[in-house]
RNA sequence: CGCGGGGUGGAGCAGUUCGGUAGCUCGCCGGGCUCAUAACCCGGAGGUCGUAGGUUCAAAUCCUGCCUCCGCAA
């Protein structure tokens, strides 16, 4: 099939991938985010999914709106279909009627559970066990179309979100000559989303704050579910600390039973930290302001007196 | 010129304000105590204090340039 792709993300590119080298599809045009300025150094940089598609000579339109010129130069390319993933932007009608057969998008959770832009995050800030994909079919709502196909996965236990995401991705692959056979071949039949929806807005600042008044297990889903992005973080002495693994215990602790939220404990090698309802969770990773990845214990050595964060 | 913080034995830090050849918590090696240990005791190795230059009798510490790492913001 002649096929339009959007897409901005690392994950979008292993779909762009497969699309091209390996089910040898046609891709008449990559939709994709405008280059951005990234870093302290300010870099133009182009996203990397054209950063892919130039390297494969694709046709690649830089855009982070739709306007009337893009919808006339894709109007021109006869596109069967078009396939978005992690684009960053919402198709209007005028340009969802273009391809012969509209737009399907991969969607990481099983909709109508978590809408929107962090589906994976949210799944496991909430704590959920499963998670999923769904290829669905675009219309203008925020992923409120028919689905075409659906699989679902349980959550690992330790499962970070960069890590399920790519799980996901591998997953959409596999679901993708199905649904794209049976659109060129007039086949399908999308169903209407049925069940209540949620929401999964991209993830703020304020969202990946650690709450210490909050049980272990749902600090461990916040830290997990914002690894590696944003990355959950805490406040240390004024100072931001970013917690990158950390993980519920079940274990007592007794030399942290009567403390405070947030004060933390070195048994040995292993560092606690005290959460609600007499929960304690363990730090793997930090990465204080100003310094490096490391070991909560090797964070911890260097400092002196009670260590509390908040 | 977006804001800011680091670079000190293998690790994490202190010392820099008020210059006088380096300290803490660990790790490592050896020995001891203990039924045992995340405990304790004794001894030991290991540092061009990111780098280049400057000031000085003397620089981790003051001045200048450079390299490099990182958080925030976009």
């Amino acid at each position: 099939m002649k096929i339009v792709f959007a897409g901005t993300t690392e994950n979008a590119v292993d779909v762009l991938r497969y699309l091209t080298e390996v089910a040898n599809h046609e891709i008449v045009a990559v939709l994709t985010r405008e280059d951005a300025l990234v870093g302290r150094k300010k870099l133009l940089t182009p996203s990397a999914v054209a950063q892919y598609a130039e390297g494969k000579n694709l046709n690649v339109l830089r855009v982070n709106r739709v306007s009337d010129d893009v919808n006339e130069q894709l109007s021109q390319l006869g596109a069967d279909l078009g396939v978005v993933v992690a684009y960053g932007a919402l198709l209007k009608q005028a340009t969802l009627n273009l391809p012969r057969h509209g737009w399907i998008n991969i969607h990481y959770s099983l909709l109508p559970k978590l809408r929107g832009a962090a589906p994976v995050q949210w799944a496991l800030i909430n704590g959920d066990r499963e998670s999923g994909v769904t290829i669905f079919q675009l219309d203008e709502g925020m992923d409120t179309g028919p689905i075409h196909a659906q699989l679902n996965t349980v959550i690992e236990p330790t499962e970070t979100a960069g890590e399920l995401l790519a799980r996901l991705t591998s997953l959409a692959v596999t679901m993708l000559d199905e649904v794209l056979a049976r659109i060129a071949a007039g086949f399908d039949q999308p169903q209407r989303q049925l069940g209540d929806s949620t929401s999964a807005p991209k993830l703020s600042r304020r969202d990946s704050r650690i709450d210490f008044e909050k049980t272990a297990l749902e600090i461990e889903g916040l830290v997990r579910g914002c690894n590696p992005e944003p990355m959950a973080w805490a406040e240390f002495e004024g100072e931001a600390v970013r917690i990158l693994r950390a993980r519920a215990i079940q274990e007592a602790v007794s030399e942290l039973a009567d403390a405070p939220s947030g004060t933390v404990q070195r048994i040995g090698t292993r560092i606690f930290v005290r959460a609600a309802q007499q929960t304690i969770l363990e730090l793997l990773d930090v990465q204080p302001a100003s310094k490096r990845v490391m070991p909560a214990a090797d964070w911890h050595r260097g400092l002196s007196g009670t260590v509390k964060l908040s």
